[in-house]
DNA sequence: CTGTTAGCGCTTTCAA
DNA sequence: TTGAAAGCGCTAACAG
């Protein structure tokens, strides 16, 4: 099966020149004779050769390959990825994105151990996808999604969280709820938090006690999320409105009121967080807070790919957050 | 900025040691000392090094990394993702998902490119995402999902087409639908000539007419469907359902009877094909045909395994399709 | 215009 | 138990 690959030496070889000279015409170099160059060409041509990223990468500079490096290919990165991929078209660049299997994605620092692996040059510059360590050199340009840490004087691209998770809030108030309970997200993240304090902020706006019990760490993964869900609706005073820091909490939240017999959004409201398209495929349809996560994706590759030219940008760029209402809240029966 | 990154070099150099050594100590070979093997791994931990990918790959055989290539990364291929990422946790693979930007996936024999580039040995197998040439020989174990020609000797995995397909023109005929278009998709893909023959046959068993001029190629991709559709719409004598080969164009076609003041499904009525999550947040939500997405990456993976682990296994793994009634379609008004 | 040479970071014999 | 040296496929000086 293992057919070695043609190299750039079976193409010299068969053109009856050295390896230097194919590499000139391949890179397009000055100084080939044309008649050379087209006898390479065809004889390139013949053997369907290719270029081994690996080895030109090894040695030179530049590969115009971007890395996008995810702990996990999920709803949300892959939304971005759609974005990402969608404004890449024409630029030259080619799109690498890097998942870790497994736990890797636990592990905080993953993004640097992903980063140190494809460095060296297998990519120009990455996009990082919800890192946890915003370390200061990485050798590449770096800009990062939805960090951690929040805006931390590199390049940036994140969502209103705050205002999301405010607006998020203030629809179930609206609604007549007032015991709110709120689904938390990975408490070392910068979104996280700032979903929480719009939560927090929304109830004392509205005079209402921020009970220390409704509050629960779900972790942004589904599996993470069943448990505290299931605390919070089996509580002795049931919260009559949840709010998820993220879509697929709120919607394995849907799924375990189901299994208690709760009826969504008959006994519980429930609010999510993201906008994924699978939030709409929900049953019932989630309520939830948009995050334009394509044009975050097209936003971190323009930056990017400045910063690859040289052109320093702005180091921050936030996206609005919007609130879509479905049908998996509704008005507090009194 | 860019400070060059940690070497195997450097740790030697603080470690006091060769290169070799610690090559040893990284891959747990035989013939340390315990106490060297020791003091290189402190020195690793405190350098925060990690072997490059890339130098690895160019010596040795394996990298425990499998490569998933797609033309672009939209609806369709990130479904299939999201798949494969949930079933390679805990396998010990990572995974790299390569696409070019542009329109590299327009030429045909794209996947051979990519694949050289990669192969040598950046990945250790490969799961190629609708390639349009199935080479026989490509060096390293490779799985196709829903490949150009269909199963043909090699791994393969798709979905049941020619059913879906028909099960879609069957549900239109038995809302009293008798002038019913079809907007293909690319005229090259297997999986495009299956549905065209299953709503052919569809109609040729209702005995209805299979009228040439309401079938249009729209090419599977969004932008490509908007003049087919346009036209099939603006027939004298004009359709009253449309059965798009895929989702993307199916959203389109409905964007184009809007644009051009029809109502769907009042006016026209409209299915897809694929069930991506988008197409349940069409207004109107879609009725298509489900194709197991997630499932199809999954099986892809676990063929790819063990094809790498040296187990030959079933070649042509297919799944079922599923009719989903959404809101796009309803009985034709006489 | 073309070829020789020297690495890029790493793994792997093979000697010491 | 360790290290020196060769070489993976390629590019980039530099000589011829």
């Amino acid at each position: 099966m293992q057919r070695p690959r043609t190299t750039i030496g079976d193409v010299a070889r068969t053109a009856g020149v050295s390896v230097a000279t194919v590499s000139k015409v391949i890179n397009g170099r000055y100084g080939v004779a044309a008649a050379t160059s087209q006898r390479v060409q065809r004889v390139i041509d013949d053997l369907g050769y290719e270029s081994s990223l690996v080895a030109r990468s090894l040695r030179s500079l530049r590969t115009n390959v971007i890395g996008i490096l995810v702990a996990e290919f999920e709803p949300y990165s892959t939304e971005l990825l759609k974005g990402v991929s969608s404004a890449v078209q024409g630029t030259g660049y080619e799109l690498l994105a890097y998942s870790g299997g497994g736990r890797a994605g636990g592990h905080a620092g993953w993004e640097r151990r992903y980063l140190s692996r494809l460095s060296g040059t297998l990519i120009d510059g990455a996009i990082l996808v919800t890192p946890t360590v915003v370390d200061a050199e990485y050798g590449i340009p770096v800009v990062a999604i939805d960090p951690h840490t929040g805006p931390s004087g590199f390049p940036t691209v994140d969502a209103d969280n705050f205002s999301g998770a405010l607006s998020a809030t203030e629809h179930l108030i609206a609604l007549g709820h007032t015991r709110i309970g709120h689904l938390a997200g990975r408490a070392d993240l910068e979104s996280s938090r700032l979903r929480e304090a719009g939560y927090r902020t929304a109830l004392e706006r509205a005079g209402l006690d921020v009970d220390p019990e409704l509050i629960r760490v779900g972790g942004y993964r589904s599996d993470d999320a069943e448990q505290p869900a299931r605390e919070l609706l089996t509580l002795s005073r049931r919260p009559s409105a949840i709010f998820a820091a993220n879509d697929l909490s709120a919607i394995r939240t849907m799924e375990v009121a189901g299994e208690l017999g709760l009826s969504v959004p008959g006994d519980v409201s429930v609010v999510g967080f993201d906008n994924v398209p699978e939030s709409a495929l929900a049953q019932p349809p989630l309520t939830t807070v948009n995050q334009p996560m394509q044009a975050m994706g097209r936003a971190a590759l323009g930056l990017l790919i400045d910063l690859l030219d040289g052109k320093e940008r702005d180091a921050h760029v936030q996206l609005p957050t919007e609130l879509v209402v479905r049908g998996s809240t509704r008005r507090l029966r009194l």
